[in-house]
RNA sequence: GCCCGGAUGGCGGAACUGGUAGACGCGCUGGACUUAAAAUCCAGUUUCCAUUGAGGAAGUACGGGUUCGAUUCCCGUUCCGGGUACCA
């Protein structure tokens, strides 16, 4: 029985693969729990270390709970729809289709070979037909229903038509693009595509008019959360505002349900605030203000209402659809002049820009409490998609009015004394109103309400709650995602393809390049031609698939429905959601809306879809680079040359064949990235350091790996190179590294599979876990990764004799022993409950340590059977090995989970320490249920303790059982 | 700017609801085994002072506070990480 981890490793997971040790029931008689893992996109690069970190956290809670008796549901999936793959077979020719079938093929292997426990005939792929055929369907129940504000759910659309029918809009409280009067017998006298059109307006998932985020790059627009500094996430490609129609659904009806039902959910605080700032929800009021001249109204939002007083003008946006009426003629250069500046600018200018710019319409507005004039200006700084697209100013109180207001000279008038709150910001809503007529004296809080009920009464506005998020957009022109199940009609009616005509697949297409705003669908003619009418050609965004993932593997097979209602009734929701922290906002956020949507419609019977939210950190590796310098010989000559960092401009230098000279940096000289798995981690001076070896460099020339190739061609840049050697006399090369995050163009990528080669799973599993808190970001080192090996190699020789047989005795555990066992049993299963795994391999680390060391190792069955049982979680492969070898029936991992038993936890004496003023200068064992009283008493009269009492007066002696003992002294 | 985290030995990190700071591991030092090395095992390892047996002082980013007692709670400051931003 030899501690061959590979040999091991390979047993075990063959073994569990043929005996689908890791099935999940169908049977609803044991209680279930939903361990997910956020699936993957599947690149072409793999796995790398980051990834298992939350995977074998996930697994590790898995396993305990299958070894608890749950039924378990614990699956994995793909998440392959999408740009990114699109984009890698533009880049290479490869069709989407094969790539992606060739890396999730990947990707499962080297799941794997980690030892994850997914059941993978559950396994789901966002792509396929049979999946997409569902996301579809759950969209055309999107686009079947409007947004009930009075009942607070999603009805069906029918329920809609009956009321536009019998009502009109009379009496309809319902989400909506914009604010329709209708009578039913306008209604009933609109033809066909008008009333299609009327829906339009309350439909959840409707075409409209917005400015997108258009990428000309990937001919696509892109959401909110896929654009960072005005650049594509992916791609780095610039993005500007555009006017375009577009499929979006109306997340903004549930901002108030997605808000609230953050309170019922254990995220993180911080993944929480997140959410509620990307809602963005604020209070304030919307009020009217008279255009002069007009019989027109300019409807703002403001959350300050009480600083009404203070507003000496008006701005909006300069896309806002009064613009033109309100631009005087005089002013109409102006104006142009200016929209043509804010057109020209992309959204990384505006966003770089600091000063405040602007132009004057030359119109006023009347200031309903004041009835005095106030200029209308437009400005960037106003976005026509928040609120009305239009402010009141009050310089006095807006940083960013105040500048305004300052650059055009533009009266400020303030209307709220500070000073009885002093370093209060104008963000903090506090003070006294001044110069605010009837507001005058009150505190802030109360001069919004009294201003918001005096705008009411005039009847120029109301309470009004706007929110920062907008309706979700959810078209994209490309190839790589599901056609939008809908068919025009030749009134250009929109009708959803009925359910048993679902999937609409994608039609099989060579070239799919996306070209300007057109989706690649539009060329293919033969599929998107139908005798009902033409197709709709854009596709869903990524988010379609993923966001009701979940739902799916608990009924992953079934074709008549997205999943069976008696089986969601079982498996209700997740229990434990575990994935990066990127997520946080978008996928988190859209699934919960569709969860909610499909509660309304009663198909699923939970109002949020995760219970428990884990958020495991990155695992950054270091950059490492290759110094390049010129040799300036005293000849004159310049040779480059490879230098160790710490080398400096200057340093004289002696090179055979090139004689002396001395180190010159300059422009041709400098850094080159160097692929980390050839280099070798140091420490020199307690501080991190890569060396590369003459050796790896020699062995290049052999290496037929990309990143190899990449770096030969590098290294022809110089062919000398300016060795260091070490106190074994190995020729290196010191180098520079910064951490990043692990990319492959980076050349930092360290892939799980050379580390569980030459570890084992186990030890990689552990090691990973051992690193620290799952939800910390930590950079990646194999710095320690021999002291897992070591406690495991520990570990099994408690097991085996010098000999490497199986040595186990049937005698009676002592006292020690036991305790040693229930103490390891209690922290462990506490631990785990805690997700506070690290601390789980360090009690395992201890409890090998107690049995081993001291008077002879202990060999007793009834510690050591339980201890496997224990750490099957955690070392799934060599727990299976010994609890063969022990007799077990079956798999450990589907054995009982060891319980702790109380009993041998009890202490019969406790060690107090003894602080006299609150420092421990001692200690004294007393026994456990020892009185308060005869605990000082006793204590007291110690020598020890008299010692540091000698000359001094007790004040008061504080004695908490079981904890310790202060004398608190003067 | 705003929001959320975080700061503990040479390093990664422990420390229950305030109660012996530094568990466990790495690294380092010394020793055993070995012809030697690797592996393994044993001992030591917060800092400073002292050391014959001892012992003592300080210490959890910094400055205050609450408390018999603070890594833990409160106030302020600095630095680091993440998110987000003309959001009215």
């Amino acid at each position: 029985m030899k501690f061959d981890v590979n040999t091991i490793d390979k047993k075990w997971q063959q073994y569990w693969k043929e005996h689908k040790t890791y099935r999940t029931s169908t049977e609803t008689t044991k209680p279930k729990f939903y361990v997910l893992d956020m699936f993957p996109y599947p690149s072409g690069a793999g796995l790398h270390v980051g990834h298992p970190l939350g995977y074998i956290g996930s697994d590790i809670v898995s396993r305990v709970k299958r070894q608890q008796g749950f039924n378990v549901l614990h699956p994995m999936g793909f998440d392959s729809f999408g740009l990114p793959a699109e984009q890698y077979a533009i880049d290479t020719g490869v069709h989407p289709s094969v790539s992606t079938a060739v890396n999730t093929k990947r990707y499962q292997e080297q799941m794997e070979s980690l030892a994850l426990s997914f059941d993978w005939d559950r396994a789901v792929n966002t792509s396929d037909p049979n999946y997409y055929k569902w996301t579809q369907w759950i969209i055309t129940q999107v686009f079947e229903s409007w947004y009930d504000q009075a009942a607070d759910k999603a009805r069906p659309i029918a329920e809609l038509i009956a009321h536009l029918t019998s009502h009109g809009t009379r009496d309809l409280a319902a989400a909506q693009t914009e604010a329709l009067d209708l009578t039913a017998e306008q209604y009933k006298a609109m033809s066909a595509k008008e009333q299609s059109d009327v829906l339009m307006n309350y439909r959840m998932a409707y075409r409209g008019v917005s400015f997108v985020n258009w990428c000309e790059a990937l001919g696509t627009v892109l959401a909110n959360d896929e654009v960072k500094d005005g650049r594509s996430e992916r791609g780095n490609h610039p993005v500007v505002q555009k006017p375009m129609v577009q499929w979006k659904l109306r997340i903004t009806a549930y901002a108030d349900r997605l808000l609230a039902g953050l309170d019922t959910v254990d995220y993180s605080d911080g993944l929480k605030a997140q959410q509620r700032n990307w809602i963005g929800r604020s209070t304030g009021a919307q009020a009217f203000f008279d255009i002069e001249g007009t019989d027109k109204k300019l409807e703002v939002f403001t959350t300050r209402p009480d600083t009404i007083f203070g507003t000496t003008f008006m701005v909006v946006a300069p896309e806002h659809d009064l613009v033109p009426e309100l631009t005087t003629t005089e002013q109409e250069k102006d104006i142009a002049d200016y929209q043509a500046y804010v057109g020209a600018r992309s959204e990384i200018d505006r966003q770089a820009e600091t000063k405040v710019t602007g132009a004057f319409t030359g119109s006023y507005c009347i200031n309903p409490f004041t009835m005095k004039r106030v200029p209308i200006y437009i400005s960037e700084y106003v976005l026509k998609d928040y609120g009305t697209g239009a402010i009141m100013a009050v310089p006095s109180d807006d940083d960013r009015d105040e500048r305004f207001a300052n650059k055009f000279g533009i009266e400020i008038i303030d209307v709220i004394d500070k000073s009885k709150y002093p370093g209060a910001t104008n963000k903090d809503k506090v003070g006294i109103m001044i110069n605010s007529d009837f507001l005058n004296g009150m505190e802030v809080p109360d001069a919004i309400k009294a201003a918001t009920d005096k705008l009411v009464e005039m009847g120029r506005g109301e309470g009004q709650v706007n929110f920062r998020i907008r309706d979700l957009l959810f078209s994209r022109q490309r190839y790589w995602g599901e056609p939008w199940p809908i068919i025009y009609d030749v009134n250009d009616i929109p009708h959803v393809v009925a359910t048993e005509d679902l999937p609409v697949e994608l039609p099989p297409m060579e070239d799919f390049r996306a070209e300007s705003g057109v989706s690649p669908l539009e060329r293919a003619t033969e599929w998107n031609v139908t005798p009902a009418g033409r197709r709709e050609t854009d596709t869903m965004p990524a988010t379609a698939g993923s966001n009701w993932y979940y739902l799916r593997y608990m009924d992953p097979t079934n074709d008549k429905e997205f999943v069976a209602g008696e089986v969601v009734d079982y498996w209700q929701d997740v229990d434990l959601y575990v994935g990066g922290a990127e997520h946080a906002v978008s996928h988190i956020l859209y699934s919960r809306l569709i969860h909610k949507f499909l509660f309304d419609l009663g198909k699923v019977p939970t109002r949020e879809p995760y219970k428990k939210l884990l958020n495991q950190g990155m695992i950054g590796a270091p950059i490492v680079s290759i110094h390049l310098g010129i040799m300036l010989t005293e000849d004159g000559q310049r040779h480059p040359v490879w230098v160790g960092d710490h080398i400096a401009e200057n340093t004289p230098l002696e090179v055979d064949g090139l004689g002396k000279g001395h180190l010159v940096l300059d422009e041709s000289s400098g850094t080159r990235k160097v692929p980390l798995r050839m280099v070798e981690e140091t420490s020199v001076d307690n501080e991190p350091s890569y060396r590369i070896y003459k050796e790896a460099i020699d062995a290049l020339s052999a290496d037929e790996a990309q990143d190899a190739a990449y770096f030969r061609t590098i290294l022809q840049q110089a062919d000398t190179f300016l060795w260091e050697t070490d106190k074994e006399g190995k020729q290196y090369l010191e180098l520079s590294f910064q951490m990043g995050k692990m990319s492959k163009s980076k050349y930092n990528v360290i892939t799980p599979d050379d580390i569980c080669a030459r570890y084992g799973t186990d030890c990689f599993r552990m090691y990973e876990m051992f690193l620290g808190p799952i939800d910390q970001a930590k950079p990646w080192s194999v710095s320690g990764i021999d002291g897992v090996y070591r406690f495991l190699r520990r570990f099994w020789n408690l097991f085996v004799d010098d000999n490497d047989t199986l040595n186990v005795s049937n005698d009676t555990a002592t006292k020690e022993e036991m305790k040693v066992l229930h103490t390891l049993i209690k922290k462990v299963t506490e631990d785990i409950e805690k997700l506070s795994f690290n601390t789980c391999v360090s009690a395992f680390m201890v409890a090998a340590n107690d049995l081993s060391k001291g008077k002879g190792k202990c060999d007793k069955r009834a510690v050591l059977e339980p201890m496997v049982r224990l750490i099957a979680p955690f070392a799934p492969h060599i727990a299976d090995e010994l609890f063969a070898a022990l007799g077990g029936v079956g798999s450990v991992h589907l054995a009982p989970f060891p319980e702790v038993e109380e009993k041998w936890l009890v202490e019969d004496s406790f060690t107090y320490p003894i602080a006299f003023n609150g420092k421990t200068r001692l200690t004294l064992d007393f026994p456990a249920g020892a009185s308060k009283a005869d605990i000082e008493a006793e204590a007291k009269a110690h020598p020890d303790v008299a010692k540091h009492l000698d000359g001094k007066t007790i004040r008061k002696v504080i004695v908490v059982p079981k904890r310790m003992v202060n004398f608190v002294v003067g």
